[in-house]
Parts: C-alpha cells; structure tokens; sequence
DNA sequence: TTGATTTAAACAAACGTTTAATTAAATTTT
DNA sequence: AAAATTTAATTAAACGTTTGTTTAAATCAA
C-alpha cells in the first residue's frame, strides 16, 4: 500500500547507516527519525538486515545498467565512453553520497556475507564492462596496453577516496566542517578534470 | 607490566573490527577470540572506546614519519620520492590490511568524532607532506601542473579499492575466496606497476 | 603485607523482535 | 447504498538477549 512509506524508511536508513553503519544504528533510532513505529519496520521488512537487503538491492542496479549499456554502444569511441563513465560516476556519488558509502561499508565488511557478495557483485559487473570497452581501445591502438580492472579501481577508488565523508570532502574544498560539498559544481568539475587528464595520459598513445 | 599482553588485545581488536567493525564486535567476542578475562579489557583500556582510541594512536604514526622525512630529504629526486611512496604504502598495506581497513571504517563513519577526526588528520598531514613534493617537481618542470591533493588520493584511493577485502583482492588475482593475496608478491609487484605508470604518465612532462 | 592483576558474577541499559490489542481500509453480503 | 465482515496497517507494551561496564572477592607478585 504505502510504497511510499517503505522507501521514506529506507532512505531514512541510508541517512543513517552512511553516518553510523549497520550496527551502530538502532532500530529504535531509525523508527524516530523517520517517524514511524518501531514494529513497522519488521513488520515490513521482516527484520532490520532484511530492511538492509531491500535497501541495496533497491538502490544498486543503477550504475550497472548506464555501464552495461555504454558497453553495448556503438556510436560512442571508447575513449568518449571512458569521460562518460568518470562523470556518470562522480555525479552519481555526488546525488547520493550516502547510499555509495553504505556500500563501501559493506564492502569493508565480511559478516554480512550475502550483503557483502553482492556489493563485490555489483563491482565485479562494472569491471567487466569497463575492461570490455578498454580492451577494444587496446585493440583499436588508441590506448596503451594498460591493466583495464586496476585502471576502473583507479578511478572509483579516487572517487571513494575524495568522497569518504563530508569532513574528508572539505580537506578539498578548502571550506568548514558546515560546509556542503556535494552541490559545489567547482568541486565536481575539479574531481572530474583531475581524473580524466591522469586516465587520458595513462590511456592514450602520444601521437 | 604485561605491554605485550596488551599488544596482544589489540592486534585481536585490529582483527575482529577490520572484520565486523567496532560495533559488530562485542567485548566478549573479543575476550574469548583474545584469550583474555572479560574485565581485563575495562582494566586496561578503561573502556571499549578507550582500547579503540588507543589503536589507532599506536598504528597511525608510521607512514606520517615515513613521508615526512622523505619531504625533507634532499638526496632523491621528486620523481623518485612519489615511488617510494607508492610502494611504502603498499608494502604497508598488504603487511597491515586488517589495521588500514580499520582506518577506512573510521575516515567514513562520522559519529565517533574524535576517531574520524583522527584519521582525517593522518590523512590530512600525509597528503601536504605529499603536496609539498609534487610542487617542489612543478617548479623544476619535471612535473606538470597537476592537481597535488588529489593525485594523492587517486594513490591512495587505488590502494584502497583493491583492497577492500579478501574478496575483492581476489577478483583480481582471480584465485579462490581462501587464497591469502597479501602475500602474493606478483599481485603487488602488479599492484605497483599500474599506480607507478598511471602517475607517471600523469606526472611527467614528455621530452 | 602491600599493591597490582585476574576472576566470576552481577548490573542496568539497550538491543532486535514479538505480541496482542486497536484502528483503518478494503471487500463482501445484505 | 448500508451494514457486516475480512483483511491490512498501526500501536504500545513486553519479551528474552546481548550489550558495555562494574563490583567485590581471589590470586599473584614484590
């Protein structure tokens, strides 16, 4: 009925989780803060790591889709998909900061084993349409023989890196802690320079 | 009088948080896996909190000390400074994954403050010492004019995302969920070789 | 004998979850 | 269309565990 409801409390606990992680959130602080019934939530959710599964399944397919499908594209050069990619990505992160360190997370994490498989899943699928549209380029001898799956940890990684929180953000952009840095389109357009120059000069063959 | 039983705690503590976090860790888990009466753990740390702040103080110190002195030395030349860099960190990082993923965990949660801010400094602090570097190789244009903090991050961020954990390392070595990649030396050498080209391409100005 | 270490037991508080009662909505029957 | 009935949603209270921490007694070393 209240799909609504369900996805208030879900992105409630992405505020949360992303702030505190899995454990460190109470289901009791999640009912207050999204101004629900603390039985709601089982009631829903069966239990709060069910709430969690639904949560990343709910929000993981997105990027996984736009890559898959950059791949299949046959119009774009690869090195046109490549600047895509960097930019889908990072405007991604930056439009949902929480969700994406919720992953991180988990991805840190060995307990939740199922959680953590199918955040590992989720960046297994990536790096393989990444390498695929690498590989062309290698093959087309526009790029280097480069190491395709270390080159897209290269660029998620400085993303995650330069995005582990707001405070870490603000090392960057010079501002205060209050300061938010998800919307500075200077900060965006800074990351998303600095990443394309160092993967274009590790890609491309001087000609 | 029993330091190396504290040491003792602690390395069990690295171990258990890397793994379930500090929150997933109860303090009996961390008795029982330590061998260690329940109470010792308040008696020598004071409390849970405690015995964390006191961890991270222990470890942290190392590789601030390790690019600090390499920012002062005036034998090696930039170039080589950012690959000695390069490979400390990993070398450091496959001897220690479970403490660095420890520090991660910190760097993205944000509610106990005086621990992420704890680890936003080292990171603060290794990255000026890092810039102070790379300036010093723009000035004598062996460098190009690249964006200092964040070439750090995409260093360390690379280092980071490959490995996240056991798993992920894995999907790169493309072994099995049981093989230890830590100690796989192709692995690093593989590792090393792809930061050391992307930078330098990134870095250095063609002649 | 003194002070530090170690122990088992107990503490209150917080945890995730369940229950049983109540209200709201939807469906069926009249 | 109204009433009756069934299903779904919501609630406050309670459940049994587990949590971090403390206590007070016991053991050890100096």
């Amino acid at each position: 009925m209240s799909a609504d409801k369900k996805q208030h409390i879900i992105n409630t606990a992405i505020a949360l989780f992303a702030e505190k992680g899995f454990e460190g959130t109470s289901v009791r602080d999640l009912a207050t803060r999204a101004d629900v019934n603390l039985a709601m939530i089982n009631y829903y959710f069966g239990s709060k790591e069910g709430l969690f599964q639904q949560l990343v399944e709910d929000k993981i397919s997105f990027m996984r889709e736009r890559i898959a499908e950059l791949n299949d594209d046959k119009q774009l050069t690869e090195l046109e998909k490549v600047d895509i990619i960097i930019e889908s990505y990072v405007e991604r992160f930056l439009d949902q900061p929480e969700f994406h360190r919720v992953l991180q997370q988990e991805m840190l994490f060995t307990n939740r084993e199922v959680l953590h498989d199918k955040a590992i899943d989720s960046f297994i699928q990536n790096t393989k349409n990444f390498n695929n549209i690498i590989e062309k380029g290698i093959k087309k001898k526009v790029f280097k023989k480069v190491d395709p799956p270390l080159v897209f940890a290269s660029i998620i990684g400085t993303i995650n890196q330069v995005l582990k929180s707001r405070k870490v953000c603000n090392t960057f952009t010079g501002k205060g802690d209050n300061y938010n840095p998800y919307k500075d389109e200077q900060f965006k357009k800074r990351l998303v320079t600095h990443i394309k120059q160092m993967i274009h000069s590790h890609l491309l063959i001087q000609s």
